[in-house]
DNA sequence: GTATAATCGAGACGGTACGTCGGGTCTTTCG
DNA sequence: CGAAAGACCCGACGTACCGTCTCGATTATAC
C-alpha cells in the first residue's frame, strides 16, 4: 500500500515532550517552533508535517495530560469527591501556566479549539457521564463538568494561585448537591 | 501646570471602541495594534502612549464591560439569583469570544493579569463581599466568586456555546448552598 | 558484473525532456527537481542517481542542443557565414531563456561550469578550430569563438530579444575580418 | 505631503556595500538577505522595504558599477579603443564573479531584468550612441554595444578567465570596422 | 509674541517568529 | 540491485507584528 520512508519512530513523542517542557519553562509565547524542533532533535519541517500550526501543536501536547482512569469508590459521593481531588490537581502546580497558555494558543484558532474539545474536554465529560449513569443519576454531565472544573479554572485565570481547601469543599458540596 | 498640547478628546474612547469591535470580529490574535490605530483614526504611537502593551490595551477595553450595580432584592437568595443572571449575560452573546481572548491576552503577561484582576475581577468580588456581609453570611467571597463565574467561564472556553438554563439552575443552587 | 534491476530504458531521456520543457516554460529558478521527476514520471532519487545536482542536470539537458555538424561550403568566408547563421539560431527563439538560465545555473557551481565547458563550449570551439586549420587561418579559435557567440549572448542577456539582421551582418564582418 | 520618520541616511549605501562585499566574497548563492542586513547593521525589513527581492537588491548593488565617464580622445577610433579598454576592465578581475552572479540573480525575475537593463545596460549604450553621433557614424549603437561587450562576457561565462590581449585586439578591430 | 513642551499622524527602525519552499540524503517496500 | 514514495535535516525566503524612534506639524500653556 503506502510506500515511502516511514515517519521516524518516537519523533512525535519527542516533539510533544519538548513542547511540554518548553511550555512549562517559558510559556506559550516564550518559545518558537524552531526551539521545539531543536530540542526534539528534529527538523522544523518534521514538526509542521505533523501539526499545521503552533497552536495545534500545543493542543496536541496538552491533550496527553487529559487522560483519566475511573475513580472507583463504592458510592457516588465518594467517586465525586475523588474526581474533585483529581481535578484540583490538574489545575494546580506546574500544570497551571501550561493550561493557561493552552487557552492562549487556541484563541482565534477554531481548529485548535475543536481539537482541544475533542481530545481534552470530551474524555473528561465522558468519564463523568459514565459515573453518573453507573449510579443512576439523572444529572446532566455537561453541567456537572462545568460545575466541577469551572471554579478551579476561574481561580487559575483570575488569581494565578493554587486552589485552597475552602474552594475544594465548596465544589464538592455543589457537585454532590447537583448530582441529586 | 501641565504644558504642551493636550491629548485629543475622545481619542481614548475611540481606541477602546475600535479594540472592542476588532476583538468581537476577529479575536485577539486577529488584529494588530496598527489595525486598532487605523480604525480609530489615530496614530499608532497615540495608542502606545496610553497603554504600554496590546494586552493592557485589551484589558482596558474589556474592563468597561465589568461595570456592575448591586442587585437589591430583599433576600440573600434573591440577590444571588439576580447575580447569577447578570453573570450569565456577561459570559454570553457577543462578549463571549472577546472575554476568551482577553484571558488569552494575559497569559504570560503578569502586568496585564494584574490590571485585569484590579479592574475586572475585584469589583465583582467586592460586590459579592458587600452582599454577603449585608446578609451576615460567613461564606468566603472569593470562593463564591469562583463558584459563580467559573462554570460559565468553563462552558465558554470549552464549548463556545451560550450557557443554558440547566447550568444557570445548577449554579444558582450551588451558590445558595455555599452561602449557607 | 552488475546485477539487480537495470535502469529503466528511456528514463534518462524522459528526464532531460522534462527539464527542457520546464526550462523553457518557467526558467531555471521556476521549477524544482521534484517537478522534473513528477513530469518525467520518475522518482526524485532516479534523477539524483543520474546527475548530482540541479545545475548538472540542466547542463546535461542543454548540451544536447549544442550538437553541430561542420558547415562545408567551399570558402572560409562561406563557412563562417554559415556558422554565424547557425549560432544565431542557437541564441534565438525558444532556446533563449533556457540558455540564459543555464548560465545562471552555473554561477557558483564550478563542477557544472566544467561540464558545460566540456559538453557545450568545447565542441563548438573544436569545430571552429577545424575550420580555421582547414583553411590555413592563423587566427585564435578561442578569440573567434568569443567574437562569434559573444554578441548574440550579450543581446540575449541584456535585451531578451532575438538578434536582428544588423547584428548578424556585423558579426559576420567581424569574424571574416578576424580570420584574416 | 508624506511625513513620518525619514529613512536612515546612508542605510541604502550601507546595504549595497554589504551586498557587494558578500557578492565578491561568497557569490550570489553564498549569502542570505539576513547576512546583508546584519553586515549593514540594519534590520532585515529595512532591506525589503527598499528592494522587493534578493535579485533586485543585487541588481541595485551592481548597477553602481556601471557608471562611465566619456572617453574624450580626438578621433572615433581612439575613443573606441579607450572604450574597449574600459569594458575589458569591467569584465575582468574582482568584478567577474559578481557580474556572473548578477546574471544568476536575474534569471526568472523579469522585474530585475528590467532594472538591470535600465540601470546597467542603458547608460553604456547611451554613451556609445553619443560617441557615434558626435563623429557622424551611421552605425547602430545597439549592435556596436553587443560587439563591444559580448565577446568579453562570453569569455567570462564560458572560461572564467580574464580577457587576453588577442581578444582585446580582435574586439577593437571589429568595432572600428563596424563603425565605418 | 515668543519660547517651551507635549501631542498628533505617519512611517521607518531592529528584532523575532511565522509558515513555506527547495536542495540533496536516507529509508522504506515492491519488482 | 533499481525504482517510486516520501520522510528527513538544513537553511533561506518573504511577511507580519511588536514596541520604539524620529520626523514635521499642531496646539496648548508660560513667560
Amino acid at each position: 500500500m503506502s510506500r515511502g520512508r516511514p515517519r521516524t519512530a518516537g519523533a512525535d513523542e519527542a516533539i510533544l515532550t519538548a513542547v511540554r517542557e518548553l511550555l512549562t519553562a517559558h510559556g506559550f509565547a516564550g518559545f518558537s517552533v524552531d526551539d521545539v524542533a531543536t530540542r526534539a532533535g528534529v527538523g522544523r519541517q518534521s514538526v509542521y508535517r505533523r501539526w499545521p500550526t503552533k497552536a495545534a501543536l500545543v493542543v496536541a501536547a496538552m491533550s496527553a495530560i487529559a487522560a483519566g482512569a475511573p475513580p472507583g469508590t463504592g458510592t457516588l459521593a465518594g467517586d465525586l469527591r475523588a474526581l474533585v481531588q483529581r481535578t484540583r490537581a490538574a489545575y494546580a502546580g506546574a500544570q497551571r501556566s501550561a493550561l493557561l497558555d493552552l487557552h492562549a494558543a487556541m484563541a482565534g484558532d477554531p481548529a485548535a479549539r475543536a481539537a482541544f474539545e475533542e481530545q481534552f474536554v470530551a474524555p473528561r465529560r465522558a468519564a463523568l457521564a459514565a459515573l453518573l449513569s453507573e449510579h443512576d443519576s439523572p444529572a446532566d454531565p455537561a453541567v456537572l463538568h462545568d460545575l466541577l472544573a469551572g471554579p478551579f479554572l476561574h481561580r487559575l485565570l483570575t488569581t494565578d494561585t493554587d486552589p485552597d481547601d475552602a474552594l475544594v469543599g465548596a465544589v464538592t458540596a455543589a457537585l454532590i448537591g447537583a448530582a441529586s
